[in-house]
DNA sequence: GTGTTAATGCAAATGCATTTGCATTTTCAA
DNA sequence: TTGAAAATGCAAATGCATTTGCATTAACAC
């Protein structure tokens, strides 16, 4: 059976009010604001959990490693600001519908990754 | 001063005439098939050595790891099927030109990776 | 309240891709 | 042809994210 605890809510909270993935670390530094003793073992197994129970997801980037973010967001595609090293999420798909790939291949899923400087870093 | 050694020109060779992005055990082994004496520490090493001269461009898979690809090619996009495990190049771009990101987002650069299944696997 | 046992914190261990040290082999300029 | 230096093969070492063992703490059913 498992245990509300104050660890385990502090890293739900801070993964469902991010408006941005987020890694292992960032979880930890916020959620340390909440339960300073948490600690980056309790993050890692509480984080498996909900990517267990399908409450987040995964988002493997290419530069910034694995990320979570909340499973309720809608598809949306990834913004790496190269200022502040920040991934945003960008709303929407900007992907073409039609003819994406080559005859016969099948396409069921797909990622964007966008790479610049956020309105902050751009000025 | 770099010398021509035949393990070094198999890696080249592979990695030219290979019409997909390939790990370095993929180059290892069609490597092997010209050199069979080829080793993965030289695979790495010359690969490396590729990238630093701009020969090779190097692709940070979200589910596949590290590839590498000739630096000849345009602009494409990367397709995994999870049948067979492979990455197709897929030409061209699918992104919409206009409103990708949102106001003040500098996009510079992007990466798109499609999911699903080859035409020898979907059938 | 109390006892059972899940969860935590800590540090050590693991797994994996990549790198490195070194003895040996090979290239290539002289 | 020969010798200095670059490259290779091999195995051990590294770096890193992630996992795990274990003693301790805390949740919650009773």
């Amino acid at each position: 059976m498992t245990r509300q605890t104050s660890q385990r809510s502090a890293i739900e909270q801070v993964i469902q009010d991010s408006d941005r993935p987020m890694g292992i670390d960032e979880i930890l530094s916020k959620g340390k604001e909440i339960v300073e003793s948490l600690n980056q073992a309790t993050v890692y197994r509480n984080v498996k959990l909900l990517l267990d129970c399908g409450t987040v997801r995964q988002i493997l980037h290419p530069t910034q490693g694995t990320l979570y973010e909340t499973a309720e967001k809608d598809h949306h595609h990834h913004f790496h600001c190269h200022g502040c090293n920040k991934v945003y999420d960008v709303p929407g798909c900007a992907l073409k519908e039609d003819g994406i790939a080559p005859k016969g291949f099948v396409v069921e899923d797909h990622e964007v990754f966008l790479y610049g400087k956020c309105p902050e870093c751009s000025g």
